[in-house]
DNA sequence: CACTTAAGTTCCATTTTAGGACTCACTAAA
DNA sequence: TTTAGTGAGTCCTAAAATGGAACTTAAGTG
């Protein structure tokens, strides 16, 4: 199985892996929530090649996870920014923050501690039901069939 | 840089991507978390190469994120089953799954469907708020530099 | 004019990956 | 008692992805 073809695959992870699933694209995303905008800014932070970095760009602005804005003429540069598909990545950079804060981070403590503006607190992040607002236990959450796999089992079997 | 070098880095999104964040690793944590324990079970559904799969597997176990567990001997044979540390990558599948879901989807829509059995409510996740409980807005959350960045830079100081 | 900056490109050597064939230890079927 | 099958790998080679350094373009600076 090629990379590519996994975008086929009628799993959202699978999917949004497809774009966001490199060794690079997901630090970029890192550097673009803290801020960075330009080219050499995003390639002195995170250390990869140009090379790579244009890629991983380009692909990001053709999926419309950032755009390109001018920011001068003369010459014409510009800048990288998230839409709002790519602020819906969000939550996907910060349970993984989360992750790497409770098992990597060493006897230092976590890098970086996030505050809470709105209640003022020092806070992390859990996952919370939309329906209830409750805290999701793994357990007692259940995958069912839903219309995309219904709809992809039926064109499959009809081959 | 090399891909091992951003362990090394500061950040927990560097370094938990430095376990997760390669091409493979995340969907073998899916299928886990669906269930799948036996080597060729992850290999017919993911189709990967079986040498890419043995290499991620022993990864994985290395790091503590899925455990050996013998099930039969004569001959040995064992399953992969997710540990403390693995069932807490849940929330990172989880909304890289929602953003699969709301951007990729296409227009069957989702392909799987999640039930809170704590509500009885069909229901997608939201990232929440530790202290006060309220669905986390981006723009609310500041990172400041905690105790892990403020030891690293003080090594670096001091070369 | 020589130097610098931002944003890429080009080239080449090195790494990683895909895919198929092969192995090993055992069990079940003919 | 050969034959086939299964689970879990390992080995090999060609193809793809990557890293690093040097080069380019279009300005602006001293």
């Amino acid at each position: 199985m090629k990379w590519d073809d996994i975008q086929e695959m009628p799993c959202s992870v699978a999917r949004a892996l497809s774009i966001v699933g490199d060794r690079w694209t997901l630090l970029i995303l890192r550097d673009s929530f803290m801020g960075t905008k330009r080219f050499d800014k995003f390639q002195k932070q995170i250390g990869l090649s140009r090379h790579r970095l244009t890629d991983r760009l380009n692909k990001l602005v053709k999926y419309e996870i950032l755009r390109k804005v001018p920011y001068q003429e003369k010459p014409r540069r510009h800048e990288y920014r998230l839409t709002r598909k790519g602020v819906e990545l969000y939550p996907v950079l910060m349970t993984l923050a989360k992750w790497g804060d409770n098992w990597m981070a060493g006897e230092n403590g976590p890098p970086i501690e996030y505050f809470h503006t709105a209640c003022n607190h020092q806070m992390s992040m859990n996952l919370s039901c939309s329906e209830c607002g409750e805290v999701i236990n793994p357990k007692e959450v259940i995958p069912k069939v839903g219309p995309g796999l219904k709809a992809y089992s039926e064109s499959v079997r009809s081959k």
